[in-house]
DNA sequence: ATCTGTCTGTCAATCGATTGCAAAGAGTGA
DNA sequence: TCACTCTTTGCAATCGATTGACAGACAGAT
């Protein structure tokens, strides 16, 4: 830059303006488009770690996620990033993604390096129970929003769905379709969002009479090859229930392969309803009847949090989780 | 920094070499020890932005991958990102991830980004034929690195798995289990992985004197969705295929599936082989055969190929791809 | 002729850490 | 005691951009 300052024979302040977007009109039309036209020429490219030293802002955003595999967290992502480089006015926010795997010493390491490097704020996908303290100490320092994953001990700003009512939506379709005994594969419980749905789905049943085994079944990992080793706890509850809600599609696959080889029929002999309506559920052969996650409710809401807590706004009402839809396909 | 400094009487430098970790023998142990206590207590936290700027580096590394939710991929990122962190004496990598979805003028912007952030490597798991000029001229900046897909053209340091190979291993497997005529569910064209793993396969046939359809079957995308509708044109190829190549696992999941919707029987009526040994590919209840892509060895060498070159070290010579190796289960 | 105001552009400080050079102090051998 | 080495610490420049304060030019108004 300096030696682009020295060849226009300009100062390097006025280099800089040009180039900016809001402060271009401080310099002259002429002046700018020459020096515009000689940076493109000469291959000029600003320095974001200086400019980010200069200013308190390093236009970055650290995003924490349990799992890159989960295509819902993806999704979520996406529509973040999508929405955050949208806006016209806007320049560029660079996210820095990393992995948790719900480990907490991962999840305060991976927090600790994101404020060295003086991100504009935090999004978690990621939170459990065991990160409230790091997720505070680093909500005095910069804007921290959380999303998918709730903590009710922090109140921070959050872009949520609604997994309870994702839960009783379940429950009542079970019940329309006339089932008088079934129950749940719970996801694993440091994570709100299984918690929630086992509640929302428990509640219905208390009040429509329907039955739920009293031992519960717990996943470990809520991925496929855990849900398929699920089915012997399934068929072994007495009364053997006629309906199985996963607390996601990776679950339901996992029983669903699971029943396929003991020949069991779905929806006759069980019905299989999961949650987040990933890609798969309808490529199965028997596609499956699941909650559709909010993806871009919550992405888009998520993003817009984080734009307007960095434009220095104070933090908003706690606002209303978007409610999930049911999508109703063969497996029940 | 600069408070920590004045209330412990020391300067700034004194504070910055204690608490690095290789010019900390310069410090006497007594001092070194006071500030480390002080840092510790006062919750100081160096700024990364600004150490970037006075070093050349800023201790971060761009990744791109195509699509996010491609769990080989993701194996190998994850690979990359834990071998980058694993060395003692190394300082702490942060890398910088985003996704091309396969469009040149995302990659090229993404490109533009991680250079203007002084990274201090790139590592494109993204290449396609069309990003050779950008990442050439990337590479007369930073080291670029190219895994998981190569680029004739351009002879960077690489990180590969033997697609070619690869599919030579099926045709050798399909020609042992008796079939005479078979078929290829083709990925799109752009990386080289699916033009390797259709040549490989087509030489063996060609050698064994096992008949391929004229038509080459291709799918727009590699994913399960897709591949559920290919079966048709499978079904259409005449001789009709005993069995069938699939590109990679989603697509063999996606022909799977259709397969069950019309009440084939696998592999009596058609086998079916992927590529990649995805985690699902174990889960389906017809286990698919499949071949097992190497990730910790193409992520493992692909990290090592980074630090070295960060290091200053020339670029090696381009070393062997790795050999990939058959899985055999039941859909075979 | 003087004043006011607008438009351009320069000067110089600043962000927070790193590092080459030099100096102060301690220790050693002659 | 002197000269010399070695360890420890301070000084000040530096990385590359941004920005507040300010200066010069010029037009129009009084």
């Amino acid at each position: 830059m300096k030696e682009l300052a020295e060849r226009l024979g300009v100062d390097r302040s006025t280099v800089s303006r040009a180039l900016s977007e809001d402060k271009a009109h401080l310099v002259g039309s002429e002046t700018r488009e020459k020096v515009r036209k000689m940076a493109m020429a000469s291959g000029y490219r600003p320095d974001l770690t200086a400019a980010a030293l200069r200013r308190g802002r390093s236009q970055t955003v650290g995003v924490l996620v349990p799992d890159l595999e989960n295509e819902t967290f993806i999704g979520v992502i996406r529509t973040i990033i999508g929405a955050l480089n949208s806006g016209a006015g806007t320049p560029a926010t660079t996210p820095l993604i990393a992995e948790t795997q719900d480990r907490p010493a991962d999840a305060r390491r991976l927090i600790e390096t994101y404020l060295s490097r003086r991100v504009d704020a935090i999004i978690s996908l990621a939170s459990t129970e065991a990160d409230e303290e790091v997720l505070a100490e680093a909500a005095r320092e910069v804007p921290v929003i959380l999303a998918v994953r709730s903590l009710a001990a922090l109140s921070l700003p959050s872009a949520l769905c609604d997994d309870r009512a994702g839960g009783a939506i379940v429950a009542r379709h079970f019940a329309a379709c006339g089932h008088k005994t079934v129950c749940q594969v719970r996801g694993p419980l440091l994570a709100t969002t299984f918690k929630n749905r086992a509640q929302g789905f428990s509640a219905v049943c208390a009040e429509k009479g329907i039955h739920e085994p009293a031992a519960a079944i717990h996943a470990e990992h809520a991925n496929s090859a855990t849900g398929k080793q699920m089915l012997d706890a399934v068929m072994r509850a007495s009364p053997r229930p006629t309906a199985v809600f996963a607390h996601n599609d990776a679950l339901a696959i996992g029983l669903i392969e699971a029943m396929r080889e003991r020949g069991l029929r779905i929806p006759e002999d069980i019905a299989v309803a999961g949650f987040n309506d990933i890609k798969m559920a309808q490529v199965l052969a028997t596609p499956l009847t699941t909650v559709a996650y909010p993806i871009e409710a919550v992405g888009r809401h998520a993003a817009q949090l984080v734009r307007s807590l960095i434009a220095g706004n104070p933090a908003p009402e706690q606002s209303a989780p978007f409610v999930p839809e049911l999508v109703i396909r063969r497996s029940t």
